[in-house]
DNA sequence: TCATTAACACGGG
DNA sequence: CCCGTGTTAATGA
């Protein structure tokens, strides 16, 4: 385990610090779409990716999902650092997007660790990364028609899975953007049309990036 | 004008 | 066959 922490934090950390959390971490493995944090639960463990994604998301009242960012290699989640000082709950929804690896570390430690310089600059590049892309979600939203947010989605799709076959179906799509399908499936068939991607069932390949 | 909803036929897996 | 997909018509913002 600690091998590969070195090799993903090796850099990044000091030896001290690296040595802990070979000490305190567990290596846990997490299938595609299954669900890690939800809203309204205590968060007992912090994670730190190893490999795969992670999307965010954040759900109203009447249970419509807003996708706010996916957390990557080397990445981990700022909410679980607010909830640990305040002890409050989880305000958003964790899912794996792609079968995920990630290192939990308890709680505790994350306080505890403020010691070391690395990790106190680990924290904040942390919220600050995550505060951008929220900014970047925001945008999206307020600014961005459709087509060039279904774009824009299917280009992060395509970097998160590391591959440009999408097997994804339109209602799907429809669903995480907040919209309907019969507007997927003509925008899709629009972007067929202008060789950006090509279309089979429940499967989309991506031409252009 | 463009999104949503419902409805329906087609055909791929 | 089952359901994802393409399309249209009606209605609303």
């Amino acid at each position: 385990m600690s091998d590969i922490i070195s090799s993903l934090y090796g850099e990044l950390f000091e030896a001290d610090l690296l040595a802990e959390i070979s000490t305190c971490g567990i290596v846990k493995s997490v299938p595609k779409e299954e669900l890690l944090i939800d809203i309204g639960s205590y968060i007992k463990h912090m994670p730190l990716l190893i490999h795969g994604a992670i999307k965010i998301i954040r759900v109203d009242n009447d249970g419509n999902e807003l996708l706010l960012y996916f957390l990557e290699k080397g990445d981990t989640c700022a909410m679980t650092m607010t909830c640990c000082m305040g002890q409050s709950r989880s305000e958003i929804r964790a899912i794996a997007e792609v079968d995920t690896e990630l290192i939990l570390l308890p709680i505790e430690k994350m306080e505890e660790w403020l010691k070391y310089k690395t990790w106190r600059d680990f924290v904040f590049e942390s919220y600050n990364s995550r505060l951008y892309e929220m900014l970047d979600a925001i945008d999206t939203l307020a600014f961005m028609n459709m087509d060039d947010r279904l774009l824009k989605y299917l280009r992060n799709k395509v970097i998160i899975s590391k591959s440009n076959e999408l097997r994804i179906s339109h209602q799907d799509i429809a669903y995480e953007l907040n919209t309907s399908r019969v507007v997927i499936s003509r925008l899709l068939k629009r972007f067929e049309k202008e060789n950006k991607i090509k279309i089979y069932r429940s499967r989309v390949e991506v031409l252009e990036y």
